[in-house]
DNA sequence: TATCGTAATATGTCTGCACAAATAGAGACT
DNA sequence: AGTCTCTATTTGTGCAGACATATTACGATA
């Protein structure tokens, strides 16, 4: 062998060159971290840390007793950064803009009681809201909060602030599920947003958790054209 | 204290219910890696290993010498499982089904080569494929692949297994970018679907590369009603 | 034959130490 | 005031060794 691979980037590389190179091909075993440390010339800890870097990308599969083997589906996983929407538009050089739409209080309806485990008939905050980009219509934000489990609700002013900024330092938040889809513009959505209805947009629809207590339920619809990238 | 935190799973959760409980607040300082060693009873590396997780995941930031304080913009990623189609179909416990659309050889349009990076007028592979769940449209396949990155190519038989699937374990792949949004269908792509034209479809474009030398593209649209989920 | 327990083995993680690398901040200099 | 340099501090990473834990494979047993 050559020079001893000294850094976990540097097995990291070594190992998916071979496996790249077909050297290794999905489904094998390769050699434990023992084998490699010592063909390598390091430590097994170094090894580990890079092997399981390539286990959480996806490229390999590890368990105990049965070894490491080239994963056969590479796992195609995307870490998408979630649009924290004045980042995102002040972060293309874009001026940032928001305008409260509707603030009110009442029962939501079933599927969102349902998705937050609010009982029925008990009612929460509803917020609807434009964001801006360069003063055109950017994303279409219709949010429920629960109230019961923010207690500083009431102080908060969603005429200055965006809910989602405020939510972002002031509710304690877990855990939460969140769906990508594409709709069809509603005439009401298509107004707000300055498009046609039926047009197809793309929505993203997230609930938030704290422990066991749903704090909010939203969906933001983008204006037509709308992409989320990412890369691997 | 109580009982020393020993594994680097219960120092995160400690940090992560400081952080939840805003004794450490969005923009926090928190204390270096020794001090918390020293608070919890347990090794540098330990509190390293947790604090770094922390980071992969958004709820920190770390830096050399400036110490590592608390996300203020707290969620900011989400892992999403690029979808395998025909894992996706039968992990729900419904019948995976391929058919190929067509297969022609011939010089790509100017946007896809020049994502590519094919010189114009060299000729590609595209093939279109249609993947069915319980034998109903559930996604189109439009896929262009460059021959020049692939000697094998002329091996494969896409009427019998999807471009997907012989891509995964024929070509060497290293990167890739990924793009979700929403499109609305056009009358060929809603014939293939059985669906109207004009409906709002999800689709996502991928390409991808080994080192240099362009791959493949290609769009996935999906049926109506098709929903990417994730959870943080 | 089938089932159960047990030992062997590969990965997972902790410890304690050392040095590397980045950089904020102080202080020197212009 | 502005710029530069240096240094102290903090995280990043490597190493060797040990023990923990999951899991397979095999042999003993019913």
């Amino acid at each position: 062998m050559g020079t001893p691979l000294r850094t976990w980037r540097d097995v990291r590389a070594e190992v998916l060159a071979r496996i790249r190179s077909r050297q290794w091909k999905p489904g094998d075993l390769i050699p434990g971290e023992a084998d490699l440390a010592a063909e390598f010339g390091c430590a097994r800890a170094t090894v580990n840390r890079a092997l399981r870097d390539l286990a959480e990308a996806g490229l390999v599969d590890r368990r105990r007793r049965a070894g490491t083997r080239v994963a056969t589906h590479p796992v195609g996983k995307a870490t998408v950064a979630i649009p924290i929407l004045r980042q995102e538009i002040e972060g293309r050089g874009q001026s940032y803009g928001y305008g409260l739409i509707a603030e009110t209080v009442s029962p939501p309806p079933p599927d969102i009681a349902v998705r937050m485990g609010i009982a029925p008939g008990v009612e929460a905050l509803r917020v609807t809201a434009i964001h801006l980009a360069d003063g055109l219509p950017y994303a279409l934000e219709d949010r429920w909060i629960n109230g019961a489990a923010l207690p500083q609700l009431a102080e908060a002013d969603f005429s200055q602030i965006s809910p989602n900024e405020w939510l972002v330092t002031n509710a304690p938040l877990s855990h939460g599920d969140i769906a990508f889809s594409a709709v069809s513009a509603s005439p009401a959505i298509a107004e707000a947003l300055g498009t046609q209805p039926g047009a197809a947009l793309f929505a993203i629809d997230r609930d938030t958790w704290d422990a066991d207590q749903a704090v909010t339920s939203v969906r933001l619809t983008f204006a037509p054209g709308y992409r989320m990238r990412s890369s691997i």
